[in-house]
DNA sequence: GATGAATGAGGTTTCATTCAT
DNA sequence: CATGAATGAAACCTCATTCAT
């Protein structure tokens, strides 16, 4: 876990072969899903070669150390993440239906895709804090993220209540991302359903003022 | 060489002493300094115990591991927290002021209790997953601010628009709990005083409607 | 962090290379060797691994902790001392030779198995009080030891006078035990010669009556 | 465990209260318990000290360190042993019964005396490995007793096998002591009235030759 | 290339002993 | 004197990473 990244020359092999290029790719399912179950910490190199099917040895000619997979986890979460989404904005643009109907669509649709990812999630947190390479994915991504919600708001601009666009979008994605957490992660308490309709029911007044 | 665990005779010392409760103390004071800076696994117990003043010996007997300071930092945080949000609503109930201000005052106070916490706050989230005891702490610390929620919104429960308080004072706590931790962490991007408006916003349209 | 113990994946090495096998085998032989002379309270891991000639990681990917080692030091020193006295029986018996000169090379023979062995056989004693892996081992060992005891006896059963050979073939092991020990541990005093040689008789007068 | 023995002036406190006899009475007893149930090495001076019922300061004015309690115990354990067996010495001698009725009621008396200390017998000849105090205090011991079978056996001298007494006596003894260890110690197997009434026969045709 | 054995720094934990109160 | 808190050396053990085969 450098912070100050220096140049090496790359030692890791960028896969051109197929064999080679499944071979990392399935170092890093696995890789996504024990960190997902255990944690990063408490997940070592040699249960993620284990559980690829690979040798220790090899697992460090794909990737210069742990760290390097886990930024490979977490580009690919991301972008599953964002697909999605998109897709599901652009299945809803379409349609032109009405605001709550859209709000509810979206939100299902992110619980839809957190779902894989619960714990992957929450470990985020924590390197970001130690890690200024990881920071700066997660930034970016939650900028990404925090731009999308704006664009998607933009969309109707002139119907919504706020003039703070940057700042409300900032409180709409935090409010999302949140509820649809705690949907997720926590089975137990206040049903899926009552979260969501309360969820879309403050997000539409809030927006729409109605 | 023992395969059947005896009893343990003489686990961690319960301080007699004044002495010995100061050094627990400092401990404490000293794990939880260290987890927010650098978080729970970039520190070791060598190095609270040194921030503590005192010897790896010393932690060994008010301390049976890492987890279990951890677990009092938790406790302490938790109370501290509790206390100071409990302080504010007393000071704003006496003040009947009107909705916005009221809610307003109590994001501000959240914001300060959060503060000296910022990056501790983020650990929990990943511990949680694979620590039954810290798990059920977590989840009893939620209910106690839930249901707080709750209770605060029922002080005006006729002027609320949704009948289903439960769900509400979720989405509530979350919306709240996600921008402050935004507002705390993040130095950059949109303004503190932006978020905490269109949060306030948010807030009383949804649980208002006006 | 975890309470509940999950499956452990990768335990110990199971050798399969050539190279493995010779490393395990040089940190058993170390470790007999060390235990033999400090015992094995005053052996530490460190200096194991060191004596075998690797570092504490591979003592660690070969043995759970130092009480393993000591199992299988045990099984192997066993082993040897079984198939020594195994061979002198086998030899003996095909001779025929008188019943003072076969009790006589059979001590003789015990003698020169036990001489590699002496301290670590003292260690034993202690151990199995607190293990019962170790217990059990030492049990199952003593039980053989006593059965060829018994076997030994009954080839001359029909000259033998007592009726009791279960309960003889104890004292008889536990005598010779002994004193063998004694022989071997303690060079001061008594002669080996003369011990041996009222050994011998002691056990002819009490097994043949003459 | 010191081997070579420097003469610090003396630290510890020579008891001549009462009370201060008692305290070390009582720690002597704790420890001999302790050392008895889990041996030297498992037995912590924390330990020692609460189950005396004082402070571990307090144990250290006592005892400079704990192999010193242990040499006490030692002690202790000894004189109870061959004060026991005087005892019996004393009362068979008086009667004048036969060699059997003898022999017989003089290992009865050692197992009497041996089963209070069952495993902390084995300790010792681990201990006496590493510590040349030890070793002498243990080595005299074994003097003590040897020589004492040997007036034992004298007293009969006329009527006795052989003439080599030393050895004789060594063997004896030697073969007492195991098999009544294992008598006392393993409960299981052959029954102790068979194994002693097969000791006996043993002894008696050895050396009576009847 | 792939393998898995080897490394060793770094973390955790224990406990005999000292010493301030 | 008694107490028990504090010490720290020394043991234990793990795991990211390297390297011989």
């Amino acid at each position: 876990m450098n912070e100050t990244e220096e140049q090496l020359p790359d030692k890791t092999r960028k896969p051109r072969q197929d064999r080679s290029i499944k071979t990392k790719d399935s170092i890093v399912q696995a890789a996504a899903r024990l960190f997902s179950e255990k944690g990063y910490h408490r997940t070592n190199t040699k249960q993620i070669a284990a559980a690829a099917g690979v040798s220790t040895g090899s697992f460090y000619s794909y990737f210069t150390d742990k760290r390097d997979v886990f930024l490979d986890v977490l580009k690919i979460h991301s972008q599953a993440m964002q697909a999605h989404v998109d897709a599901t904005v652009a299945q809803l643009s379409a349609k032109q239906s009405d605001k709550r109907v859209v709000i509810s669509h979206m939100i299902e649709s992110l619980i839809q895709s957190h779902t894989p990812y619960i714990s992957f999630h929450r470990e985020l947190s924590l390197l970001q804090l130690s890690d200024e390479v990881i920071k700066e994915v997660m930034e970016s991504q939650y900028n990404i993220s925090r731009r999308k919600t704006l664009e998607f708001m933009k969309l109707s601009e002139h119907e919504l209540r706020t003039s703070d666009l940057e700042a409300a979008s900032v409180v709409v994605f935090e409010s999302v991302s949140s509820v649809v957490d705690r949907i997720v992660f926590s089975g137990e308490g206040v049903s899926a359903g009552r979260l969501k309709a309360e969820l879309v029911d403050m997000l539409v007044h809030y927006l729409f003022g109605e």
